[in-house]
DNA sequence: CCGTTACTGGAACGAGCGGTCTAAATATGC
DNA sequence: GCATATTTAGACCGCTCGTTCCAGTAACGG
């Protein structure tokens, strides 16, 4: 496992496609539409490989489901983590009220329906394998460490566990406010939720 | 369509099944395993009803779905509704803690995997049927007026527009908890995000 | 230039899906 | 008891699914 960049003495004919643009691909499938909303055809057909190819270079579907579940981990949520434990000089709670204008931005701004990559698969994808199980557990913890750092920025004489109480709130609304989303509610909605929710940590710090 | 009931001048074979008790058998399969997780002959399995049976006199899979949720929200969403809204004596936040120890209790008392309906078809049933989206939406709307007509009762001289707000805050968190309990998440974490509930709605108000 | 190695396209597979249909069975009204 | 109306059982349909496999092809090392 050590330098298997290095290692590659390749005899054969080289691969002509991207793997990292692939795996990229096929997240942006899955993340729209879900473990079972995504057919293989579907990923031969966005991707231009053939069959034979995909399974050669990336195993099965549930493998290449969670390949793809990992680059969202690394790229999106350890960098939301990292961005909501950064002290930046922002107000803490602009960086909350921030974090909750995401759903409805997705929905009424730019039309980005995709939601979370992590709350879907919460929703829609435990159970199928560990490796997925795993990735959205440490996704979540991750995300509640960034609210802890960031909830300890405002309120530095506060006892970790308020602060881990209310990081979880707030996770768990979160997940609530991305699940409510794929009913399209109304713009009031969805501020309502964000406007009270900074509200209600505001009280609790 | 007056008197349905007493035109069944029946003529032919009766059924041999009750009508009441097949949507009963279909509501608990979608309600455990959701729309795509149950098959057809899933359904003829736990019935015993044939296909033929079935869909003569239920319709195809989408229609079944459609009655099992109107069954649920019928019976369970309504009463559900109805519990919060009601003026029994307890302590309107004694309540809101008894709604927030149920996924708790499916999870580590007696092991109820199947969640809440409601949350399970918000995450994984909409957008299939306009029925299925309506009674969704239907759904949250009455639990909402429990919730608010609840908290109404705890602060009576509160603003409609901030009883309102705190119910949408409970509301989506409550569907975030029950999503997230398919992680299987630690009693201490789901009981840490009860009682922060209950603590902001309590600040809120 | 040759042999090795790997990638490629597409046919094929078995299983399961939702849904239809026909023929037999059965209770009714007259 | 006969005609009628309805339900029943299960074979059957076309389709899509994830996956495997193989013959053909292309690029490398020597």
């Amino acid at each position: 496992m050590t330098n298997v960049t290095q290692n590659k003495a390749k005899r054969g004919r080289p691969a002509l496609f991207d793997p990292e643009k692939v795996i990229e691909t096929v997240a942006d499938l899955f993340w729209a539409r879900g473990f079972d909303g995504v057919s293989v055809s579907d990923i031969t057909s966005a991707t231009g490989l053939s069959k034979s190819s995909l399974y050669n270079s990336f195993g099965d579907k549930d493998s290449l489901f969670v390949q793809a579940l990992s680059r969202y981990h690394r790229d999106t949520v350890e960098a939301g983590a990292a961005w909501l434990a950064a002290d930046d000089g922002t107000d803490p709670m602009e960086t909350l009220d921030q974090l909750f204008s995401g759903p409805a931005n997705d929905l009424y701004g730019q039309q980005d329906a995709r939601g979370c990559f992590l709350c879907n698969t919460s929703a829609d994808g435990l159970g199928r394998s560990p490796d997925v199980d795993t990735l959205v557990g440490d996704g979540f913890a991750a995300l509640e460490a960034g609210l802890v750092t960031l909830f300890g920025r405002y309120a530095p004489n506060v006892s970790h566990d308020t602060l881990q109480g209310a990081a979880r709130l707030a996770l768990t609304t979160y997940v609530g406010l991305r699940i409510r989303s794929r009913a399209k509610p109304s713009r009031a909605e969805l501020d309502s939720v964000r406007i009270t929710t900074v509200r209600a940590v505001q009280a609790l710090l």
